[in-house]
RNA sequence: GCUCUCGUCGUCUAGUGGCCCAGGACGGCAGGUUCUCAUCCUGCAAAUCAGGGGUUCAAAUCCCCUCGAGAGCACCA
């Protein structure tokens, strides 16, 4: 059975780039009748922020990237929450220390950091000096309640081959490879010791995580042979970029799930796009549903090259959506993004006049707001344009049947008669409906309007 | 600094020895449709396939070197 898994330190707000991963998680799981599992990694108590967890799992769910194991659905193989497994890792800690493959180590943050700057110094990579590794009297100072770490023991001058899914083989030595910290001081497994645990433990077949961890990947091939585990298939996923190509950082994109959620950005658009960085469609095709994607992802035909993230593109497709959307649904979501505090009735109405003239749910207000009330201020000034306006209203007020291609025609008319170009006639009589120069199509709103209401607004001008 | 990864239009990419004087999409530009905007349609520009050497009748595709970019090097994940 296929096993995926999305390792979510609940550290800070729901980023991208974790659902980008999860998406890939999620597609090749449901692909191939697996399981999709979301563990939290809540390992490191200082950086733990509270309702993290909670943002991560509605994220997942605004995505519909729905787990099948979790810590809130549970599962066979649980708990999903690393700091409620502790007992567990140092079991398997002390397996390691057993076997000679972990030590015990005693040495203060201060020594550490004295030969991490000595290495620096020289122009070395700054590593473990393994001073503990070989001491005698270890487990007397255990006795004595000294504090300590327990460390990797990681065999000297001895290739490590890692298989990379994507990239294919890649050797590392081992002599730079650090003595990882597998235990912390505090009890806590670090990093490394939990995943290998864990997803060996949970079953997981695929271990799939940011191209970012590549350079660690041995520490983890090395704990699977120690602990005489069978691997899963490792697969380092690219790394979002910003335009300069540095990691998608906030300080250069939008990296937080809200940002596009505030946008009214919708989430299969964001996962569409997102599935096209470094993976495209056999047959070309840039917009494919969810169920598409899951047919014919597969690790394999992701690119090895850090894709640079583009919101124009992404917008492209968001509008895509909305244009692909039914009527119904697009009322329903723009009502919602404005916490449901206009008309529901009013929304449906105006829907199909900008359908194809947002790009985003947010661009509705800008756009519609002349429908909910009368326009403040006017883009442009109409002032001088009394007369028309005048003859206008007359000619409204005349109008027995309120349909748009009626008004549109006799608009049309007045214009002749008055021998104002068409544009400039529609451009005056735009200002004095909406108040800006760019709106929805002129005779269809008026009609939405209704005649009371355009005339009230004709004649608030003169 | 050291280690690892990567390098096709501005961006996302197709391409796995001849179908490629490199195709698609976004964006850009020009035009058409139109009451504005948008949609839609048509067309154009845009990559010496990072550079240089090989191998081959034939290379974006295979080999070597150089350069460039990114990531990692914590009792963080």
């Amino acid at each position: 059975m296929i096993k995926t898994r999305a390792a979510i330190s609940p550290t800070g707000y729901p980023h991208i780039g974790t659902i980008y991963q999860a998406l890939f998680d999620y597609a090749f799981a449901k692909r191939h009748k697996g399981k999709f599992i979301v563990r939290i990694e809540d390992t490191d108590q200082a950086r733990l922020v509270k309702d993290a967890e909670k943002k991560v799992f509605s994220a997942l769910d605004w995505f519909r990237l729905e787990e099948d194991e979790s810590p809130r659905k549970g599962g066979p193989n649980g708990p999903y929450r690393q700091s409620e497994r502790l007992d567990i890792y140092k079991k398997y800690a002390q397996e390691l220390v057993e076997k000679g493959n972990a030590y015990y180590c005693f040495c203060s943050k201060e020594r550490l950091d004295e030969v991490r700057k000595k290495l620096q110094a020289e122009g070395k990579i700054p590593m473990y000096d393994k001073h503990c590794r070989n001491s005698k009297d270890q487990k007397l100072k255990i006795k004595t309640g000294e504090p300590y770490v327990v460390r990797l023991k990681v065999p000297e001058n001895k290739k490590i081959v890692v298989k990379d899914e994507i990239r294919g083989e890649i050797e590392f030595n081992s002599s730079e490879v650090d003595d990882q910290i597998l235990l912390k001081s505090d009890g806590f497994p670090t990093y490394f010791l939990a995943v290998v645990v864990d997803d060996h433990l949970m079953e997981v077949t695929h271990m799939v995580r940011g191209e970012e961890w590549l350079p660690s990947s041995p520490k983890i091939a090395l704990l699977y042979d120690f602990f005489g585990w069978e691997k899963p298939y490792f697969i380092h996923t690219p790394i979002i970029r910003n335009p300069d190509k540095s990691k998608f950082s906030k300080r250069q994109g939008h990296t937080n799930v809200s940002w596009y959620q505030e946008q009214g950005y919708l989430p299969e658009a964001i996962l569409n796009y997102l599935a096209l960085m470094g993976w495209s469609h056999p047959e070309g095709k840039e917009i494919f549903s969810r169920e598409e994607f899951i047919r014919l992802f597969d690790f394999k035909d992701i690119h090895a090259v850090g894709p640079i993230f583009d919101l124009t593109k992404l917008e492209w497709m968001n509008g895509e959506y909305i244009r692909k959307a039914k009527i119904s649904n697009l009322k329903f979501l723009i009502f919602n993004f404005y916490n449901k505090k206009y008309s529901e009735e009013l929304i449906g109405k105006t829907v199909p006049l900008i359908q194809e003239r947002i790009k985003k749910l947010s661009d509705y207000l800008p756009l519609c707001e002349f429908f909910f009330q009368k326009p403040e201020k006017y883009e442009v000034d109409i002032s001088e344009k009394k007369v028309m306006l005048q003859k206008v209203a007359e000619t409204i007020s005349a109008l027995a049947d309120w349909k748009a291609d009626v008004i549109g025609e006799k608009m049309q008319e007045s214009a002749k008669n008055l021998g104002i170009k068409n544009s400039e006639f529609f451009m005056t009589l735009r200002v004095a409906i909406t108040g800006k120069k760019i709106s929805p199509p002129l005779n269809e709103s008026m009609e939405i309007l209704g005649k009371k209401e355009c005339l009230k607004r004709i004649k608030n001008i003169m």
